[in-house]
RNA sequence: GGAUGCUUAGCUCAGCGGGAGAGCAUCGCCCUUACAAGGCGGGGGUCGUAGGUUCGAAACCUACAGCAUCCACCA
């Protein structure tokens, strides 16, 4: 027997462990069709956040969802072993206790980041245990493993082979701090404060003087012209002149190109190739020297002279106030820009010529977009984020994979130690001879590839060919870039196919302001605490029925609370079926012909539910999916049919026939609620006879169109109604709900035995009637109720006038409506249909009511 | 500069072409053996503004306003 209440930590206990002993999770029934996701997998950083709750409840409704469906599912589990975010946690962990990498070198400080993953890898598993994720634990992959290192490389020599990923010298983003390269996304653009500083430039052989203006003095040791807009009427005179460079000296070009903006600061603007993209491109149309100032660190160069070794921020300083000294200074003004900071290390990042490798993205790009175009397209859920995917490849830039970090797959391009001469080759050639290339791949490199190196690829492997292209991917709208795209081209021009047929994409979850969860304003939240205190079925309930795909939600206590109760309410419900059942029943099928109208009524309504619920679930609604359950529950159910069957029970005739009622509906509320909270459907379902081992090996509940009854289902709201008429009606007449009461039906009672409803939900004594009696009266179609009273005639004339003009009016409402020649001939037939029953019901009504009024 | 989303009850949000919904809050009545973490009943909204399409618009189109987010640029 149940206990009174829901307590999640004892339901939860054991039953994850039960699932994976058993095997449920792992996949491979050949009899039936595969139906696979990949896990996001999650970075070895940490702990998991409410993020990944995101990330992970869907996927595993959907594979609990397929499973029930009769699909063979495969949900691969894994983790990435996100090199620069990881090897910045190993950093700082290090320099707490005062060491830094190049203390250790490249051996030890990699043992200290595998020791790292193998904690954080244990801590992932424990919570994916907490969350009762379905993950076939036979087939967990990690980013480095072995096999997926091979393919790392396979792609890696293939793409260079094919001439899609080259070596070369250009302008990067580096991150002083982390000392590596990055890519554009790995940028964070912030709108900062700063300054912005106007310099006096003397002309070379005149007096005038140009002013130009730079936020960054400090890289103009590396100026080699300064530049202004060839139709600058203020500046024509000087084109071809030269002046003097403040910084240091030197004398500079003054050049012409449409690139400059008139418009913007004093209209001249100085060139340093080194440290800027757009200046670099300058550089190489006007065959310009190139010019580094800094180094890998951010510090000065020998050529910045006496600010030689120092930092670039301490070198600004120094140099202004040189300037400024010998009255090269104009002024300075505040000015908000947008800086670029390392994702990672969130310091600024320097643009810094450097020779990296680089992955030639057009021919990638456009592939994805011919795919996008076609029949087999990528369906994005929400339709509108496939934009965002062509947007991207559309304007990408050249991907710059190559890391001077030491945590991640190595590039396998050799060097000869004598000659210097390069080889790009799957297998390692005599290290006697050859040293490998020091850097690592961008992390999303081999992410890019998690589909299908997860399965075996590039092995043509029984998994790859079975469980290969994957059926859907959920993730953020905030990686469609880094990991979306990436996957979507490598797995083209790979596999010729796409990693997976739909991506459905959630949005961010906030906190209860709206903010971004984030480290540095302590909002985050653990869900593992969420667990402790509502239990973790809550948790998945609250995540994923409480927004709309692809946009944010807010964490809220409140709504998780009231998901608590909603499965307390299932919970009791259960508990109110099990003790109506009694000890040793045994489940039998639904006898059609013996059932009685509030059972056709509510089999009716529960049809129904199990076609729109498995409709969106089809589609990913999970949202919708679980309000119309949810409404079913509390309203059809344990409002009404739960309140109703306490009378039929009494009635020894019915009760066989109820209680086959109670057990399928309330069998049938488990089972699709389980893919949401199955923690929780695995106890109820258990509790109830006729179980088998578990809950996992049951089908999703078939909808039944022989139990479908409309006019039960009204018969049954008429009672409904009654219900809560008369409720209201003593409550607004001050009297108490269990005060008596003397009702009259006629001409006669909507079915037979309603009366014992009445005298036990209304404490009513009801009789039933040809005559109408005088008293307030209430019309449900054809049926009259009276609640008989001492009433005086003038006030039940002044009511009965007030409900006449409502029926007039709704009455003329229709009939115009009918009328309109554009509905009846437009509208669709069930409107047409539905609005026709109405004016029939308010007609009936009307001569119910004139008829009494007659009478008064 | 380009793009996208949001604006619905006091709060947080669903609904996205056929007569305004949920949770919480609020008011009234109830300890009725499924559930007081509950039950029953009630109050509360010209669905951001202005036009348009349609027999019919909260929903579709256009413009505007406010609030977010993303991309690009910023010498």
């Amino acid at each position: 027997m149940l206990k009174t209440h829901y307590v999640p930590s004892e339901v939860e206990e054991g039953k994850y462990d039960s699932w994976v002993e058993k095997g449920y999770f792992t996949a491979g029934d050949k009899s039936k069709e595969p139906f696979s996701i990949v896990i996001p997998p999650p970075n070895v950083t940490g702990k998991l956040h409410l993020g990944h709750v995101m990330d992970t409840i869907p996927d595993d409704i959907i594979i609990r969802y397929k499973k029930m469906k009769g699909f063979d599912t495969l949900w691969v589990p894994g983790t990435d072993h996100a090199g620069i975010a990881t090897q910045a946690k190993v950093e700082e962990k290090l320099r707490a206790q005062g060491i830094s990498r190049y203390d250790l070198g490249r051996e030890a400080f990699l043992e200290k980041a595998w020791e790292w993953k193998k904690e954080y890898a244990a801590t992932i598993h424990e919570q994916w245990k907490k969350l009762g994720l379905s993950v076939d634990y036979t087939r967990e992959r990690f980013t480095l493993d072995e096999g997926l290192s091979k393919a790392v490389k396979h792609v890696f020599v293939t793409l260079y082979n094919e001439g899609l990923i080259y070596q070369g010298e250009r302008i990067i983003n580096w991150d002083p701090e982390l000392r590596t390269a990055l890519s554009n996304i790995e940028v964070n653009h912030t709108d900062d404060e700063g300054e912005f500083f106007y310099f006096l430039y003397d002309v070379v052989g005149s007096k005038e003087k140009l002013i130009v203006a730079t936020t960054r003095p400090e890289t103009m040791f590396g100026d080699v012209a300064v530049f202004v807009n060839p139709k600058d009427k203020r500046f024509q005179h000087l084109i071809g002149k030269k002046v003097v460079n403040p910084a240091n000296g030197d004398e500079l070009p003054i050049m012409a190109d449409s690139y400059v903006d008139i418009s913007f600061g004093t209209g001249a603007m100085k060139c340093t190739p080194a440290h800027d993209p757009n200046d670099f491109n300058l550089s190489k149309k006007y065959a310009l020297p190139v010019i580094k100032v800094m180094d890998e660190t951010a510090h000065l160069l020998p050529i910045a002279g006496k600010y030689a070794g120092m930092d670039r921020y301490e070198c600004r300083e120094a140099l202004v106030e040189d300037i400024k000294k010998n009255g090269h200074l104009d002024h300075i003004e505040k000015m908000v820009h947008s800086v670029g900071h390392s994702e990672r290390s969130h310091c600024v990042v320097e643009p810094m010529l450097s020779k990296q490798w680089f992955v030639k993205m057009k021919p990638l790009a456009e592939r994805v977009l011919a795919q996008q175009k076609g029949p087999g397209a990528v369906k994005f859920l929400p339709k509108r984020f496939a934009k965002v995917l062509t947007r991207w490849m559309e304007n990408v830039d050249d991907w710059c994979i190559s890391r001077q970090l030491w945590w991640g797959h190595r590039i396998p391009a050799y060097y000869n130690k004598e000659t210097g001469e390069m080889i790009v080759s799957e297998t390692e050639p005599d290290m006697t001879k050859y040293v490998q290339d020091e850097d690592v791949l961008d992390t999303w490199f081999s992410s890019g590839l998690w589909p299908f190196t997860t399965l075996g690829w590039p092995e043509k492997t029984a998994d790859y060919e079975r469980y290969f292209p994957t059926s859907v991917l959920v993730t953020g709208y905030d990686i469609i870039f880094f990991w979306v795209s990436r996957m979507v081209f490598q797995s083209l021009h790979f596999t010729d196919e796409v990693p997976f047929k739909e991506v459905v994409i959630h949005g961010l979850i906030r906190d209860e302001q709206g903010r971004k969860m984030s480290k540095s304003l302590g909002n985050g939240i653990d869900p593992i605490d969420v667990i402790a205190k509502y239990g973790v079925d809550a948790l998945r309930y609250f995540i994923t029925t409480n927004s709309t795909p692809g946009l944010d939600m807010r964490y809220s206590e409140e709504k998780l609370k009231s998901s608590e109760n909603y499965l307390n309410k299932i919970w009791n419900a259960t508990r109110y079926v099990e003790m109506q059942l009694g000890e040793n029943y045994e489940p039998k099928p639904i006898d059609k012909k013996s059932l009685g109208i509030l059972e056709k009524y509510i089999l009716s309504r529960l049809e129904e539910t199990v076609k729109k619920v498995s409709a969106k679930m089809e589609i990913y609604q999970f949202g919708q999916a679980s309000s119309i359950l949810y409404d079913f529950v509390y309203d059809d159910f344990c409002s009404f049919y739960l309140e109703m069957s306490k009378v039929s029970m009494e009635d020894p005739e019915k009760a066989e026939t109820v209680k086959a009622t109670l057990y399928k509906v309330i069998r049938e509320i488990i089972l699709m609620i389980y893919p949401y909270t199955p923690f929780i459907a695995e106890e109820l379902y258990q509790s109830l006879p006729g179980a088998k081992e578990s809950i996992m090996l049951e089908s999703y509940p078939e909808f039944d169109k022989s139990l479908v009854s409309k006019a039960a289902e009204k018969e049954g709201d008429i009672l409904k109604a009654i219900l809560k008429d008369v409720r209201n009606y003593k409550s607004s007449h001050k009297m108490a709900p269990n005060a008596s009461i003397k009702l009259v039906l006629t001409p006669k009672a909507p079915f037979k035995g309603i009366e014992a409803y009445f005298q036990r939900f209304l404490f009513a004594k009801t009789e039933v009637s040809k005559e109408a009696v005088l008293g307030d009266s209430f019309l449900y179609g054809k049926y009259t109720l009276f609640v008989q009273e001492d009433v005086d005639k003038e006030t039940l004339k002044k009511r009965l006038e007030e409900e006449k003009e409502k029926l007039n009016f709704e009455i003329s409402r229709s009939e115009k409506m009918l009328s309109n020649p554009g509905f009846v001939s437009k509208a669709p037939k069930e409107k047409i249909e539905l609005e026709k029953s109405k004016l029939e019901e308010n007609k009936t009504k009307l001569e119910t009511c004139l008829e009494r009024l007659k009478t008064l």
